[in-house]
Order: structure tokens, then sequence, then C-alpha cells
DNA sequence: CGGATATATACATGATAATGTATATATCTG
DNA sequence: CAGATATATACATTATCATGTATATATCCG
């Protein structure tokens, strides 16, 4: 995996991909009539999205269907979670009692 | 602001620099010390740290105390929310519902 | 005032990245 | 097999970015 999740979601144009497979999986010609440039473009893209775990790939004849997988955003929530007492007390309050609950 | 959170993000020193932060303000020559990076890099990230809304700046005297600010990281909550129902079990009974419906 | 300290900025440089065009590869259909 | 369609990749170009060195600015202290 050579790039990180958060420089995955760097480019604006990654997060329209992303937003583009929130409802399932896609072919690419789906994703480059929304992602707003060349197919060859999309196609590096899903390529990035995809060595960075976002995105996971089924072939089915001469179409490609991209989904999401879940790992990244996990990572991204734990991450956050290490910063989620700085702007909600209340949440924190929550995730100290499910961490006590998972560790029963 | 010229860049957004997921950019400003996406440099690993800066993820640095926002975790030398998590325990309060520091003054800049604290941060340098933890940062990796010569004390004129480590200004240039402050600054794009500062741009985006991660960090406060309170200049006392000679020195100048950065902190955490909570606005980017409710932004980057409310991105992962879209997505939450991918991976969170809780979510699980939701996302099911909103599969039925988009096949119907 | 003058030196020391803390921080920011200008400049040059090398690395990385996004993009389009053109082309390659694979699969489908007749 | 031949053309059409879907997707990926090679290449060139341009823009952006991270970094160090050197310098500027501001504040402190004697």
């Amino acid at each position: 995996m050579q790039i990180d999740a958060f420089q995955a979601l760097a480019d604006p144009t990654r997060r329209r991909i992303v937003a583009a497979l929130r409802l399932g999986e896609r072919p690419v010609g789906d994703i480059v009539r929304e992602a707003g440039i060349h197919q060859s473009g999309v196609s590096r893209h899903l390529r990035i999205l995809h060595e960075s775990g976002f995105v996971s790939m089924r072939p089915d004849g001469q179409h490609r269907y991209y989904a999401l997988r879940p790992e990244p955003f996990r990572e991204m929530d734990g991450w956050l979670a290490a910063y989620r007492s700085l702007w909600d007390a209340r949440l924190d309050r929550f995730a100290a009692a499910l961490e006590k609950r998972r560790r029963k």
C-alpha cells in the first residue's frame, strides 16, 4: 500500500468518487460520469483508492465494479477518536462506556 | 482558508504536530522538538494548520502558543458519518433498511 | 542601546501529483 | 474474425508541496 488513507482523501476528485460509491458498487463508466475528469484520470484515482484500501474491485465481463471497503473508514474514525474529547464531551463519555463494555 | 481539512492532514508531519498538541497548547519551540524537521518547516506547517482551522495562536511575549481547535475535527466527523453505516455494527440495521429501499 | 532568543518568511530545489492525449489490453457481439 | 466497448497504462506537461538555508522581525534582558 503506497499511500495512506489521509493522502488518499486529500484529493477532492477522489472524495467525489468515494461519494459516488456510497450507495453501492458501480462500474467505472458510471463513476466517470460523476467525476468530472477524463476516464484515464478516474482509472488512476481508482487505482490509488484501491491501493489505499478504500475500494474493492469485482471484474464482470468487460466491466469492473468498484465498491467501498470499511477498513480505512474505521481507521480514520480511530484517529478521530483521539481528538473527540476536544469537541464533544458527551460523546467522549459515551466512547468510554463503549470501551468499558467491549472489555468485559 | 486556502486548503481544506483533508489536505491539511495529508502531510504526516502535520499530523505529528497535531498529535503533539493533543494535551494542550504549546509554544513553537516545543513542537519543533517533536516534529523532526527544521524550525522553518514547522513554522510553515503551523501556518497551514492555522489557515485550515486546526489550530489557534496566542502570542505571549516572544513566544507563540498554538492549540487545537475543534471545528475541523467536527467537520471530518461529519464527513465520516455519511459512511458510518459501512462499518459500524450498530448501524447495520439501518444500512440493511437503506439497501432494501434502494432495490425497490 | 545591544546581544540573545523565538518565530516567520523569501528563495531555491527536488519530489510528487493531477491531468489529458494517445495507446494498449481485454471482452463483447455479430 | 472484425469492429465496438470498457478499462488501464505510458508519456509528457504543468502545478503543487515539503524542505533547508539564509534572513527578517519581534521581543526579552542586561
